[in-house]
DNA sequence: CTGTTCACG
DNA sequence: ACGTACGTGAACAGA
């Protein structure tokens, strides 16, 4: 069957309009409602593949709508001129696509797809995809008519047939007009009838199908309907069937048109098309697009790939400022005719770019100049470049044997401390942000405001402290990470090939266990055939169980199965092989692939960028989630071992986050044990209950421990039961026995509820910032949400971001100090803890000084305290304090 | 490319 | 009227 898709050109501008942040061509045109139109456009087009397609829109003006009934869309807000600016630019873009459109004086862009479909009504042979964001649309939809719609925004898209509209309404689509006369519409100004909702328009229609059924059976005074109903509609009779006639979309609008002339090439990247993106500023769908050759001027030739050392050498057209640097004479000659302070690196897809103000903006290095003595000898004496993710400029650099004297202004990390919304600190992604518009890819281009976005970002950190974390933290880290990132971590990877082995030969086992108390060979890594083994074929009770977050059905999660344990053995081994298959496949068989052949170590990246709190992350891979808890978790700690003649040694910090918390709150109760060095959970455990501390069981430490934790994240009384195994009523109980034990905890987390929803934002102790905008959300849930995040931010930002952070810069400083590079290494962060490789006889004197400055580096009110473990491997470390 | 699950603090 | 305890990254399934 063939395809034709109609698009309400109209509906998807204004849709397209409100759901994007306001952007503006690189001549400063606003331009949000065209691109949202054209990633919309292109997703049907890559997704539907039509046959035919076209496009209607409205014309100023009235229409009949407004002949008919002068208040139509009278309350509507006027067009912001920001958008009627864009409607000619949409027909620019269906222009380059080649797309046919339809308007016409007097109609909305509704009544002409409502023609078009009309017409096409007797070919079998056309499906018609309707593309709106207004749901007026579902009426028109029958067999092999279908509206595609969104649900909010414009990425969540849902199509509708004749099954969905009766799911979502409870009537067929031919009475949404129906509807709308009983109901009404506010956003059309549609007055319907006065006191009847949805509710009871549904409940209508479902009975007498139309308003015409409604009436009739008014007439012959129905019991079905209610005396007070009764009255309502007897009131607005004129108002329901006029309100009918306002909703119904016409098919009669003057137009003529052949199914031929609208049918689509199918080319979505043709000359005009990438013309008109350059035009517009979308430089991201362009780049979506792929190459084309007769189009993206060549700037640069490859020559050989940036790991082996040589860079991209520039072909040609360098005439808009961009300088190619090949000389030490060349170098020294665009830094003399720049402001020093204000030369920068940036690594842009590989390339290494100087810029340099009033230097002629930017240039690119030819790679040899790295091999130049004198080259060299100037780059390296610069005092501070600005950068952008100056740590993985650092790292490129020194990968070729330049190591610069450091980095001064880093815009990706200004970015991140001072950003409200972006969770992309890309460097197109902040420069779109800071000057306002979209930005080009050309690097001549982009690369040439770099000053402009670095002074911009500057400005904001002046907001608050936030500027001390930038100087005092964040930018010192920088060069700390790129040592630990480069220094890397030895792995035994004959060990893990053996415990690959043993868990190979494990699972192996229980494999074939679980596909004979299933009865069938299934694949058990498939949550979904899990399930339908489960609940479907042993017929396993779903009651009480949680369904997943989205799909809505059972899930088979770890806690889920758990309260299954005792109902069928296969419970327990699919647990097992669970536990197993993550093990192997995560760690076992992945980490010594990653093992870095030249330095026989494993290399991670820690973002420093990553985390809505202040943590650090790491990645490919992640060292900060290496198994500790399971016995063969255990395991795979033993294969992080130490250099020969070294000792991994670990520093915790104990109990970071809720020493933290007693300090912010200033919770007496709980300050005063952690002087006196009380366990703090057992004391937790005794305070609410009201018990001496020998009379604390561990089942009660436990809930205690629990609650210590769960506070500091806003756990509510379901939570709280569901991890001890309480009942809710108890969970309650205790619940309330802690914060009247605790009742400076209570109060901070009232008062940081309050300080977020007055500001907008939370912020540590040292002034890190976390905005959150939606702590005024008037969605209930969204609202607590947002209360959690608020109160745990402080807490986890001052402990794992900022004192661990300022630890590590401390600790970094003495060994530069002291020149300890040989003997101490800083190894890996997590968290709360630091792992160190250290000279087996310089343990004994170091790791005490390492566990003082840690423990010194702030403090608080209720002291920080650091447990030091030692050890040939991570695994099997004991304690040395 | 999204959803589910699970490893860590 | 309910279904979330915070912050991450990675593997796998399935569309």
């Amino acid at each position: 069957m063939k395809k034709l898709i109609l698009i309400d050109a109209h509906a998807i501008i204004h849709r397209a309009f409100h759901a994007l942040p306001s952007l503006t061509t690189p001549a400063g045109e606003p331009i949000n409602a065209v691109y949202g139109f054209t990633m919309i456009l292109l997703r049907i087009l890559r997704e539907l593949k039509p046959d035919y397609i076209t496009a209607a829109f409205d014309m100023p003006g009235p229409t009949f709508r407004h002949v008919a009934y002068e208040r139509y869309k009278a309350t509507r807000p006027e067009t912001p001129s920001d958008l009627t600016s864009q409607f000619s630019k949409v027909r620019e873009v269906l222009n380059a696509f080649q797309i046919p459109y339809f308007e016409k004086a007097g109609y909305e862009a509704d009544d002409i797809i409502g023609t078009i479909s009309a017409q096409l009504k007797k070919d079998k042979k056309v499906e018609v995809i309707i593309v709106t964001g207004d749901a007026d649309a579902f009426q028109l939809v029958r067999k092999n008519l279908k509206v595609y719609s969104m649900r909010k925004g414009i990425t969540d898209t849902v199509i509708y047939d004749e099954v969905a509209v009766r799911e979502r309404f409870g009537f067929e689509p031919a009475q949404l007009i129906d509807y709308k006369g009983l109901r009404g519409d506010p956003s059309d100004n549609i007055p319907g009838v006065k006191g009847i909702g949805e509710k009871t328009a549904t409940e209508l229609l479902k009975k007498f199908d139309s308003i015409e059924g409604v009436y009739k059976a008014l007439k012959r005074q129905d019991k079905k309907i209610s005396e007070s109903i009764a009255e309502k509609l007897k009131a607005g009779e004129e108002e329901a069937r006029f309100s009918k006639e306002l909703a119904r979309i016409h098919s009669d609008v003057p137009i003529e048109f052949k199914l031929g002339d609208l049918s689509w090439g199918g080319d979505v990247s043709g000359l005009a098309v990438r013309e008109l993106f350059r035009k517009f500023g979308f430089f991201s769908l362009l780049k979506r697009l792929g190459d084309a050759k007769d189009m993206t001027v060549i700037m640069f030739e490859k020559k050989k790939t940036a790991q082996q050392g040589e860079l991209l050498e520039i072909a040609g057209k360098t005439g808009t400022g961009i300088r190619v640097l090949k000389t030490p004479a060349d170098l020294e000659d665009f830094f003399n005719r720049s402001k020093p302070q204000n030369a920068g690196l940036l690594l842009h897809e590989g390339v290494l770019f100087m810029v340099a103000e009033k230097a002629g903006a930017v240039a690119s290095f030819d790679p040899s100049i790295f091999r130049d003595k004198q080259a060299r000898n100037i780059l390296e004496k610069h005092p501070g470049w600005y950068a952008h993710d100056g740590k993985t400029v650092l790292r490129f650099l020194r990968a070729r044997g330049l190591v610069i004297q450091g980095i001064y202004f880093d815009t990706a990390l200004a970015a991140y401390l001072t950003s409200q919304f972006l969770r992309d600190f890309s460097y197109l992604g902040i420069c779109s942000r800071e000057l306002g518009r979209m930005v080009a890819q050309d690097p001549r281009e982009e690369f040439s405001h770099f000053f402009e976005v670095a002074a911009s970002l500057d400005e904001k950190l002046n907001e608050g402290k936030v500027r001390s974390v930038f100087s005092d933290v964040e930018m010192p880290l920088i060069p700390i990470l790129a040592d630990m990132e480069e220094k890397g971590i030895r792995l035994d990877k004959k060990f893990l090939a053996g415990l690959s082995q043993k868990i190979e030969s494990g699972l192996d086992r229980i494999t074939k266990e679980i596909y004979k108390d299933a009865g069938e060979q299934f694949n058990i890594n498939s949550s979904q055939q899990l399930s339908r083994i489960l609940f479907d074929k042993l017929l396993l009770a779903t009651k009480g169980l949680r369904k997943t977050d989205k799909g809505g059905v059972v899930s088979t999660r770890e806690s889920e199965l758990e309260k299954l344990k005792d109902k069928h053995k296969i419970i327990p081994k699919v647990l097992d092989y669970r536990e197993l298959m993550k093990l192997k496949t995560t760690y076992v068989d992945t980490l010594p692939a990653l093992v870095d052949t030249k330095t026989g170590r494993l290399h991670t990246t820690f973002n420093q960028t990553g985390t809505a709190t202040g943590r650090l992350s790491s990645q490919n891979p992640n060292l900060q989630n290496i198994p500790i808890m399971s016995e063969y978790g255990k395991e795979i700690r033993k294969a992080f071992v130490a250099e020969e003649g070294y000792l991994l040694v670990s520093f915790d910090y104990s109990q970071i986050e809720l020493r933290v918390a007693a300090h912010i709150a200033n919770d007496k109760k709980m300050i005063e044990a952690f002087l006196k060095g009380f366990d703090i959970h057992k004391m937790t455990a005794a305070e609410i209950y009201n018990i001496p501390l020998d009379r604390v069981t561990p089942e009660l430490r436990r809930a205690a421990k629990t609650l210590n934790f769960g506070v500091l994240y806003g756990m509510g009384p379901q939570a709280f039961s569901e991890a001890t195994g309480m009942s809710p009523e108890k969970a309650k109980e205790f619940i309330r026995a802690y914060f009247h034990n605790f009742s400076g905890i209570a109060a901070y987390i009232e008062q940081t509820k309050r300080f977020a929803e007055e500001r907008g934002y939370v912020e540590t102790i040292f002034g890190r910032r976390r905005y959150i905008p939606e702590i005024l959300s008037p969605n209930w849930q969204m609202k607590r949400e947002a209360e959690r995040m608020a109160v745990n931010m402080p807490v986890q930002g001052t402990a794992t971001g900022d004192i661990i952070k300022m630890a590590m810069i401390k600790i970094d400083a003495r060994v530069r100090k002291e020149k300890l590079e040989g003997e101490v290494r800083m190894l890996l962060q997590v968290h709360d803890e630091l792992l160190f490789e250290i000279k087996n006889e310089a343990v004994k004197k170091y790791a005490p000084q390492i566990k003082e400055t840690m423990e010194n580096v702030v403090k608080l009110k209720a002291p920080l305290v650091v447990d030091v473990k030692a050890g040939k491997s991570w695994g099997e470390q004991t304690l040395l304090n």
